[in-house]
DNA sequence: AATGAATGAGGGTTCATTCAT
DNA sequence: AATGAATGAACCCTCATTCAT
């Protein structure tokens, strides 16, 4: 990846979360990575390539988030994780995650999957927890995690903080 | 609303939510409509015009359905019918549904307050029910329960079914 | 066939024929037609359909040429009228057949049949005129005047009244 | 010539004479020539120059097949080997031909000089064999071997052998 | 109210060519 | 000699919008 790739995605990133992928030319991306128009099909093919990078970039970071939660043994500890998860991410993040929430809906794609492996790890947490259903308990924080997430990005949660402890206990932690 | 103003909304809603906004053209809705293209900026000026008058309708129909819930006084029959709110949509309005989210995301602008009646309906219940922190409870079943709709909209929700009745549960009923 | 199209029809021709079709962009067509580029494809779909237009013109054009060799009865006046036909050709219009040359070759597409009324016209004559092989008699001065016909047009034939009255008297005329 | 350069030039007459000179871009010359794109330039200066190689190969070609006319001194034989001269093309190289036929039309050029050596010996020849007008004849004569095999490299000639006995036989052979 | 021809800006993409290595 | 990253102009085409009818 040379530096000019490198720029190019950032310009993307950036552009796509500000105005959307279909609102944003490839020669607004190219102008702002001080780069020329052709380069970004030189190194990406398509604007979609560009677009397919970024969200790879997404799964994977995704997937780095999940891997702590994934690897926990303690049940207890599963269930605290996920629920600090969509607190935990920093504000300098905000635009790229709210890119990904964009896409998902902006592109039409299968995006439930990338959440698998916390329903999953959720689930086993909860059986472990003896809860009574664990695999819906499992799958409905999964969504409530993802809808907060969604809030905070979106700034759209008044006191996040009183949400986390509100949730926490609920879930006896 | 002439005849043909309907037709061109009913095109515009279906284009917008099978193809996208950005990928629609007004030509396109046009000729779906049976409609010359001019007509479309004498109804509704803009394309975005369009765009509004379709997203005003979805607001009305949010709140022609929080209506019976907020009207409730059986603070457990609030709860019930917010729970149920999801699960009653019509497979039939899922293509308008689904167009809302897109849009929400599509568009820059602030939703979060189309859904503060159900917020404040289930807060008001809460209270009642003399749950300890109901505001918190409120705004996080309203969170839950957006989620909720739009995973069956996608159709990424396996058995919808058993979730309602888990979250029924969940709340005591 | 409004006076726009005709004005963009008539330069494509013109380019076409003096530049190549390849190294004509539309927005020179529409230049020099004076008209906006994008008419050419409200009218034409493509630059192909351009194309496609001119190139049903030059049969149009070809059959008419035809149709008086075609309805002849007397045989000796088909050959005639065939071994003419070249040279009947005003210069006028030499840019215009020049383009229908060129775009056999730059185009791939099977031209062989736009000759075939003259060929069996000739073939016919040939018959009556007891001619040995016919059929190949036919379609050898087909071709011959087809190539006598790129000839004149690429003003490469030195003289052609000469190749005409040596024609005549080839065929017995 | 280095090795190098042969692949060059071999890929681009394949290309040109199959997709055509204006659509064949010089990074797919490179890439089926298995050589960088910028080697392209600094062996050829520009695409013109690629060209401008396989036009003057086909002169040499061409010179080639005459050279074998021009020599003979028996007028008969002349005429034979000009008639046979098409038809003793092989199918492998009616890529190549195609080609120079195609870059004939899609070059502003005249080409009408390189069949001259061919006119020449068939005059003489038919001013040996006593032919009224053997300026005509052998013109003529040219011409039509051309279009003669510009049909052949067209497959469009349904019966090749018939034709070259039918020519033989027309020329007294 | 309704049409559809016409516009012009901008879209993504390709391409011949250059240049640092 | 050879590479391939980088450029920037041009290409075909689409589109929202206007306007004469």
């Amino acid at each position: 990846m040379t530096e000019k790739q490198e720029k190019i995605l950032k310009s993307a990133l950036e552009l796509f979360a500000k105005e959307g992928y279909h609102a944003t030319s490839t020669s607004k991306v190219a102008n702002n990575a001080g780069v020329s128009e052709g380069l970004i099909f030189r190194h990406f093919k398509n604007k979609e390539g560009l677009l397919m990078a970024i969200l790879k970039e997404g799964e994977n970071k995704l997937n780095e988030l999940f891997a702590d939660i994934v690897m926990e043994s303690d049940p207890q500890e599963v269930v605290r994780k996920a629920i600090e998860l969509p607190f935990i991410v920093p504000e300098s993040e905000y635009e790229f995650w709210g890119l990904q929430y964009k896409l998902k809906w902006e592109i039409e794609m299968d995006y439930s999957h990338k959440t698998e492996p916390l329903t999953m790890a959720l689930a086993l947490a909860f059986v472990k927890l003896n809860y009574e259903s664990p695999q819906q308990e499992a799958e409905f924080l999964t969504l409530s995690l993802d809808a907060i997430g969604a809030a905070l990005i979106k700034r759209s949660m008044a006191n996040a903080d009183k949400m986390k402890s509100f949730l926490l206990k609920k879930y006896g932690l």
